[in-house]
DNA sequence: CTGTTAGCGCCTTCAT
DNA sequence: ATGAAGGCGCTAACAG
């Protein structure tokens, strides 16, 4: 399919019997004009159908008023929703985004980096994907001094702003919450331990065991890949155990999930026999039975302040100094936690 | 924040001292070149870490190799999977994609084509906002000979390519699924009347109920907007009929959500007393209780299928005219419409 | 095999 | 108040 030929400044220009800088110049709205020919040029370019070409204006000064985003992957309610507050913000501030994912693939994230670079964005947001453990490629952005920052799935590695949530202090929040429900042996369970994440909602986990006189010898951690299939797995191993925790504390929803249904098929009362609390606070964890407590991450207001951070800093509005944004985490209680039943359930 | 100078071809010339096609022909492999110099050049170019310039060959070529999609919502896991589904297949064939939102806003659809457009991208992926009741903007760039596709949220309005599920077929094949555990009060729940999908799900609905010997005197329909808030209240306002129908069919699948929530504070059995099924198989629908038997839709295919058809428009692969895609539906059959129960339940 | 030239669409001096 | 010229980085036609 051939694309329809698009009208041109300079078409308008021969049309007019003007010149194409003159053209230019009303369609920019510039004040030494002579507001007669203005009105003609805008009013031939309207008839004209003529569509401004970025495209030539960002070769021409060095900006493409675009963003790239690389996130680990689109389908995940958490980065939709970082994603949508991208969006909303880039597109506000005048600015488009470029969308890739790694679908957890530390060559292509690579891959990504490239043709974004190469696409000429202003900056990248990236969020690193599961695979991701040696950071030359982003070393050599910096190095390059192409703008990025980073969000979520971060490291401590390179110098530059990222914005994050304060994991540990969710994860402290949600045990400690067990803790208060009179909880006293709760197991956590954990993704890949190299995992910046895993590591740190496991510090909030120890903290609030500590805080109630509890030691690491009181913890009990279950790790898992992840998949469904070992999620499964690993809680039917625990239940093998001689001694059953009293609660347990799922690093994210999903995981959390799979475990309730475990719990659910062996006939396990949850929260009776076993407490439950997730993280992320997916849209399932409202909707399964009993309903999920978890620890909510704002994912859209991350994107928000990602991209006006960035944005700022490009257009010079703060400086380059790495910043570090740590947005709070909230504790959203429902039924799979609460043991001490109120009146009105 | 300045971006670090990106080295260009020029400069890979001066410093080789030969001309800057050479270098351009020694970058893209051209086979009329003298194997020293190509190996000459590539070698400079990788130590000076140069960095192709795809907006300058944008410029030059007429092409950006950039895809528009608009969808209304990031956030929907329908749309996010298309979105993955765009992107992969995209990234594969050389191309990488702008993503807009119109946040079901008409003013906003019109706002991204324009942007979209004016950054020259190759063609478009467009899934219409609830708003959109009018279709100039898309005659305007269907006049204009600029190449978009409709996906999901289409009109027959436009003769352009469109990439749908059969709405009516699957609302059919839930419809006769309760007609065949026994129920015959079935109700419609339906989302605005002007939808296309409220529309064809409700010829399926019909269409399965005339399978069956009934008529449209049968039919029980009941509107809402969606919003979480008067899809209760539809509910609620079902349940204080004198007759309560035997099996509910919701148009989407947080609609059906909202439902079993009312239904289940309300002691009403669910699929004993009135069975309920979906559309869409969102995440969600596996997880409630009971397990939410419902109608899935391939949304990462559908991207794929929608690009795939676009960029073969494109590269003349396939001619122009407009083509319909319509994808099969399947029933995922899961507890929440079980009237006949396996002894194995 | 390689260089020269012209130009994609736009903007920005520098003239007038 | 307007025009002419040069150039952003790259490619392609034409020479040689």
């Amino acid at each position: 399919m051939k694309k329809g030929h698009q009208v041109t400044m300079k078409e308008i220009a021969k049309k007019l019997g003007v010149s194409v800088s003159t053209v230019s110049r009303a369609l920019k709205d510039s004040p030494e004009l002579h507001p007669d020919t203005k009105k003609r040029i805008v009013e031939m370019a309207k008839s004209m159908n003529y569509q401004y070409n970025l495209l030539a204006q960002s070769l021409r000064i060095s900006r493409s008023k675009v963003l790239g985003v690389i996130v680990p992957e689109l389908t995940s309610h958490f980065f939709s929703s970082n994603i949508s507050g991208i969006q909303d913000t880039a597109y506000k501030r005048g600015y488009n985004i470029m969308i890739c994912q790694s679908n957890e693939s530390f060559e292509q994230e690579k891959a990504n980096i490239r043709t974004l670079v190469s696409s000429q964005v202003d900056g990248l947001l990236i969020s690193l994907s599961r695979e991701t453990k040696n950071y030359g490629h982003l070393q050599e952005l910096y190095d390059r001094e192409i703008p990025f920052i980073m969000f979520d799935r971060v490291t401590e590695e390179i110098p530059v702003s990222k914005v994050t949530v304060d994991d540990a202090h969710g994860a402290f929040l949600a045990v400690h919450h067990l803790l208060e429900q009179g909880c006293r042996k709760i197991a956590y369970f954990s993704g890949p331990e190299d995992l910046y994440i895993s590591k740190k909602r496991k510090e909030g986990y120890l903290d609030a065991l500590r805080e109630f006189g509890l030691s690491e010898k009181d913890s009990q951690i279950y790790i898992t890949d992840l998949t469904p299939e070992m999620n499964r797995q690993i809680t039917l191993k625990m239940l093998e155990e001689k001694e059953l925790p009293d609660a347990i504390f799922a690093m994210i929803d999903p995981l959390a999930v799979d475990v309730m249904m475990v719990l659910k098929e062996k006939g396990i009362k949850i929260p009776e026999d076993i407490a439950l609390v997730g993280f992320t606070n997916n849209p399932t964890a409202a909707v399964v039975e009993p309903s999920l407590t978890t620890v909510s991450q704002p994912g859209y207001e991350m994107g928000q302040i990602a991209t006006n951070h960035l944005l700022d800093q490009l257009d010079e509005i703060v400086s380059d100094d790495p910043q570090s944004f740590v947005l709070l985490t909230t504790l959203v209680v429902r039924d799979s936690s609460k043991k001490t039943k109120m009146i009105s359930d």
